[in-house]
DNA sequence: CGGTTCCTTGAGGATGATCAACGAGGGTGG
DNA sequence: CCACCCTCGTTGATCATCCTCAAGGAACCG
């Protein structure tokens, strides 16, 4: 849990309800909200000309999502979209900076949330850059793994949404998990992917 | 400027020099220290099996690097290198946590920056991701240009340097440029480009 | 059971990587 | 001052890989 949810209300915040696919703030807009997921999983990504998408991050229940432009007074630089329908507290930039300020706590959980994005962030642009699909796939397998246990369990991505995580396409995400069927390297139990 | 130099030297940092190339920590190592430069440039990398490189970032003179793992305890993501020669400040983890604890407005500055990078690796991953060499390069140089007027200014990078940061190769660099230069994207004099 | 979304396969093509060789500049030491 | 070396830039030819396009099949849901 990111800011205690009695704190943000008793500061003002709402909860909005979000249906799948619906937008939270898009791409270049004016950053003046601080959202944290109560229910349901959002995504953030950019789009380029040719409407290729490229999937920055999901964020699920607990999570704040979109707040470095606050800080910075910078736009955003990608959409964020309900991935599934969402329950999620907004709260206006001022407030949000105004506790920030007065509890010390809440400010070094940011620090350390920060951080966390920053390490992740440049370990999955290494891992795209620099490796061939299979281990692209791999890395956002094992980056999206629950359990961090030997047992194998079921991948809760399209193959179309991890193309768009890795910068591949459809096809040659399915390839890559032919070839790593056929190495052991994950199962495929009727469409269903294993890991 | 990021913590003021007397007061490192206060706690106990230690200034150190650093010979081109030299290695300031390597991949994998676990995060002791922070490290504020002086005097130089440092560039951040991986590499992968085959020895190519990608330059995750550039850092400069009054600037910080490495800090995120010493907040969540991990190891470094990549690896430091000196790009100049350097002299460096090195401060113990411990003492640095310290500081942070004791001076809330230094707290936040580094919220602030790490609010910064963030912001910028999620628009340099983009770019990279979904676009052409071209495009790319183009937002490369836009992120390294000085001046935002509208002068065109030299840029300071081999292109080699441009691969590595780029995920491109240098062949495909020079060609891009050449593309570049005949659209007057770019001018090149003496082998020296001007952007 | 009809529609939608997701998965799958094949063929062909474009693009960037790779390999190899050479050119150009700048600095250093004899 | 010149010869050499080392780094950086350049070019062409070839190759591998992933993308593209097209078509169809499977699963799921109301």
């Amino acid at each position: 849990m990111q800011i205690d949810v009695d704190l943000l209300f008793s500061w003002g915040a709402i909860a909005k309800e979000y249906k799948r696919n619906e937008l939270v703030f898009v791409e270049d807009e004016v950053a003046n909200f601080y959202y944290q997921i109560i229910e349901g999983c959002v995504r953030m990504f950019n789009s380029n000309d040719d409407g290729k998408e490229f999937t920055q991050g999901y964020f699920v229940v607990g999570q704040s999502f979109g707040e470095p432009p606050l800080f910075i007074d910078e736009k955003y630089p990608s959409t964020a979209v309900a991935f599934h329908d969402c329950k999620i507290i907004k709260l206006s930039k001022d407030k949000f900076l105004k506790i920030i300020d007065e509890y010390p706590a809440i400010q070094k959980q940011f620090l350390y949330l920060l951080a966390k994005r920053i390490y992740s962030k440049a370990r999955t642009s290494n891992s795209i850059i620099n490796q061939k699909p299979e281990f692209r796939i791999l890395a956002f397998l094992s980056d999206h793994k629950k359990g961090n246990s030997n047992e194998k369990e079921l991948v809760a991505f399209t193959r179309q949404e991890i193309a768009n995580f890795t910068g591949l396409r459809v096809e040659t995400v399915i390839r890559a998990f032919a070839k790593m069927k056929a190495t052991n390297k994950i199962e495929i139990i009727n469409h269903k992917i294993y890991f």
